[in-house]
This record gives structure tokens, C-alpha cells and sequence, in this order.
DNA sequence: AATAGATTGTTGCAAGTGAAACCAAATTGT
DNA sequence: ACAATTTGGTTTCACTTGCAACAATCTATT
């Protein structure tokens, strides 16, 4: 039954990754095999079809997506016609995005079954587990964010 | 202190995808700008690094690298000089992969700093949290793990 | 033994990605 | 008001990646 682990496998962050490899390329079929969309675009549309419009300053601060990224997947959406992206009035270094119609109406079509697809893999975990991950990710999140407690950059200016 | 966060930011798969590709990057950081190796290169000195001898198919199970993978990250390694790969003498199909003893130190080298990275990150946390997150994760895998209940093919062969 | 089929590693090509250069617009300092 | 610096978005170039075709080798069927 219990094989021996590799110490690759063992090792943390290894299987750290490859469990977010794997989820995340589970929903990555839904949304990207059905409807062509990158896991940028993806994550895009999600922010731009809550909010009325966003500047792209917010954007940048909001999302992981930085300035290249964010340039290029919005314009495959606005190719695509699911948003808009107008340069700002009052700063025009700045553009405005805003969800179409179109795009709003296939966000809600998507974001159900990627809902039902995340449902799925969690839901084969023990209901503690579960809530295990989720605070034991929340922490993570909080120590990544947190100013790298000295050890960072050892280098003088 | 507490503001609220958007539906995206608080979309557990969104948490889950950047916390991983933080982590991540944080560790390549050490690998990758000071000894220059891909995620791959590195997972792959790691296994072999721990074995005598392993053939090909033998890594394709272990390992989450698929074939193409696999050939580009061992080709490079051997041009580096830290592997050796030479064609398996019953199955002249199959490639041997070992860890030349320059790879060998190689690892011995960075090892200790991946290690003291990872550590660094997940010392931020909170001793129940760090726990929280290691079985969350141990579960997570065995799910993603899990005959797909059901719910993955849908298309007859 | 010979052909058909399956398996494995490599390669070619198109698309994607990251880092730096680059251009446009605004802000600051004089 | 003008030049210098800063900020924001796009583009370019080199490199990586994923997918599919490919050649080489083994296995099975006749």
C-alpha cells in the first residue's frame, strides 16, 4: 500500500506545484479547450465583468498580470469583442477597460462550470481537509505578502 | 484594515494559482538566476541526483515532465555536463539517465539554499497554519489523484 | 519470418512569454 | 515655458512551450 516516496516527491514545494499545475489545468480545460481562452484572458474577464469599468492602474495593483501581460491579453479580448479599452480623458497614458455584453454573457456562461469543476476535485477531499487547505492557504498567502522578514536582498545599493 | 476583497481575489482556484506561482517563483530565484536552470532541469538534477541509474519510462511515472519535456530538459543537463543519458542496451528505445558526480555537487550546493528559501517562506506562517496547509495539500493530491469521479470523459473511444 | 501496430525519443512549427527597448503623455524642477 | 524625469502601454527580440509529425525500435499476429 504505502510506497516509499521519492524525496522529490516528499518535498514540499514540489508537491506544492504539482498540485497547482494540476488544478489549475483542470480549469484550465474548461475555459480554455471550450472557449479559447488563456488563463490571463480568463482571469481578466473575471475582474472586468464584476466592476463597470477599471483603469488600468487598478489593474495592475489587483491582478498578478503585469503591464505586458495585461496589454496583451486585454487586446485578444477586445479583438474578441468581449471588452472595451479606451484611453482615459483626464490621463491619456491611461486606458479604461469595460465588459461587453458579450463578454459578461459568455463569463456567466463559463464561471458556472468552472464552479462545478473546482467543486468536483474539493469535494473528493474530507470536509477537514478541506478547510485545512483553504487557512493553511490563506496563511501562505499572508507570509508571501508579508515583507519578506529580512532575508531578501542581501546586496547593497 | 479588512477590505474586501473582489470575487476574483477571493475565488479559491485564483488564491490557490498565484500562492503556488509565488512560491514558486521564489524558489527558482535561487536555482534559476544563480545557477541558471529551468523548473525542469531542476526537478529532474533532484531526482536524478538521489538515484544511481533511471530509465526513461521509469521518470515519465515519477514525474509530472511529459516525453518532450523530458528530452529537452536531460539534453540540456548533458550539454551542461551534469547528467549522462545513453540509449538502455535491452531496449534500445529507452534512454539512462545518471547524475554525473559535477551534477552531484552541483546539487549538494543549491539544495541547501532551496531548502533554507522554502523554509524562510513557511516560517512566516503560523506553526497550526503550516500544518493546515501540509495535509490540506497531501489531501488535495490524493484528490487530484482520484479516478476523476466520474465526471471527466464524457466521449466514447 | 514478415508485416502491422504500438511505444519511445526527437524535431519543426506556431503560439506564447519575459526582459529590455521604445514611444507617448504627464509631472517636476528650474 | 522648457527640459528632465517619471509613469504607462506597446513592441521587438530571443527564448521557451505545446502540439503534431517523424523516425527508430520493439511486440504481436499471421
Amino acid at each position: 500500500m504505502s510506497q516509499t516516496l521519492s524525496q522529490l516527491e516528499a518535498f514540499f514545494p514540489y508537491r506544492f506545484a504539482v498540485a497547482a499545475e494540476r488544478f489549475s489545468r483542470n480549469l484550465m480545460d474548461v475555459y480554455g479547450k471550450s472557449y479559447g481562452l488563456s488563463r490571463e484572458e480568463w482571469r481578466l474577464l473575471f475582474l472586468l465583468s464584476q466592476a463597470e469599468e477599471i483603469a488600468s492602474n487598478e489593474l495592475a495593483q489587483r491582478t498578478t498580470l503585469d503591464k505586458v501581460q495585461l496589454s496583451r491579453a486585454s487586446k485578444r479580448l477586445a479583438d474578441k469583442g468581449l471588452i472595451t479599452r479606451e484611453v482615459a480623458a483626464n490621463d491619456r497614458r491611461l486606458k479604461l477597460y469595460k465588459c461587453t455584453d458579450k463578454g459578461r454573457s459568455l463569463f456567466e456562461e463559463i464561471k458556472p462550470q468552472v464552479d462545478a469543476r473546482a467543486h468536483e476535485i474539493l469535494a473528493a477531499m474530507d470536509g477537514d481537509a478541506r478547510v485545512a487547505l483553504q487557512t493553511g492557504m490563506r496563511e501562505l498567502l499572508k507570509a508571501l505578502d508579508a515583507p519578506e522578514q529580512g532575508g531578501e536582498d542581501q546586496t547593497a545599493p
